[in-house]
DNA sequence: ACTATTTTGCAGACTGCTCTGCACTTGTAC
DNA sequence: GTACAAGTGCAGAGCAGTCTGCAAAATAGT
């Protein structure tokens, strides 16, 4: 799953909006772009399967197939490949030596995974445990 | 500082072993690659100015002068632009959702971000702290 | 139905990245 | 010194990504 840039900048787009006609699309994107570009990207995505079209009045609007999460995904784990060892824990490591983290940080990413929200000690994977309430994303 | 794929091939290699000469380098990447295209990207990031190179008897070592440190920002802050909303922050809590991480990898975490092993209150920056100790990186 | 406007399809120019081939230079062994 | 192998420099082929221009098609207004 890789994008080029011209590409994502399209995804992106289509990811966060939903479906859109090409005028849409060009007034959303934060830097300017040509239409005869942009349709340019639109063409070759809808053949390489990421977009579908369909009429909408005199256009057509567009729409992502390819999830925003594959994407993400395919770019995270050449990162990774790229740093450190490939894997995901050695590129969070990475990137939290980077950002100079607050205990809030802490805690929310702890919460983002699925993870209780105090420092209690790490709970073995008993066999019987059953998960007394499911938390969900904030 | 934008590398392209086979530019970050010779990057990585060489970030991860110091000096080399092409065929050291050779022998260390992963997936095998032919010495002209080697050496066609090592004249290319020798002009870039990310690479150095001086005579090791009959051939040339090439060393990295661009750190590691200064891509892997580059490339963390166009994914974090791509997906949600352009901070390290964001980025970290999507990365944590994927994989599911361990309270011993939050507290790995914490510890690389800098912060006391323990859930203590966040210490406000007082004027006359000195650090008494340097913590060296891993 | 006619016209004006918007949108599309397509062909291709331009650029940068990847990789190759070959002649030349440098160092080593005899 | 001569022969040989290893390494280099350079020129450029091939291809993918980016972006443009224009003629044709579709739609809306009169």
């Amino acid at each position: 799953m890789r994008f080029t840039p011209g590409e994502l900048k399209v995804m992106t787009v289509l990811w966060q909006h939903g479906e859109l006609t090409p005028p849409q699309l060009l007034e959303l994107f934060p830097e300017p772009m040509k239409d005869p570009a942009l349709r340019s990207y639109l063409t070759i995505l809808v053949e390489k399967g990421h977009l579908r079209r369909r009429r909408m009045g005199k256009a057509y609007a567009y729409k992502a197939v390819t999830q925003e999460r594959s994407a993400f995904s395919g770019m995270i784990q050449q990162l990774a490949e790229a740093f450190g060892d490939g894997s995901m824990r050695s590129l969070m490591l990475y990137l939290a030596k980077q950002e100079k983290l607050t205990h809030s940080d802490i805690d929310e990413i702890r919460e983002a995974a699925g993870l209780k929200p105090l420092d209690s000690p790490p709970v073995v994977e008993a066999k019987s445990v059953k998960r007394s309430r499911k938390k969900g994303a904030k």
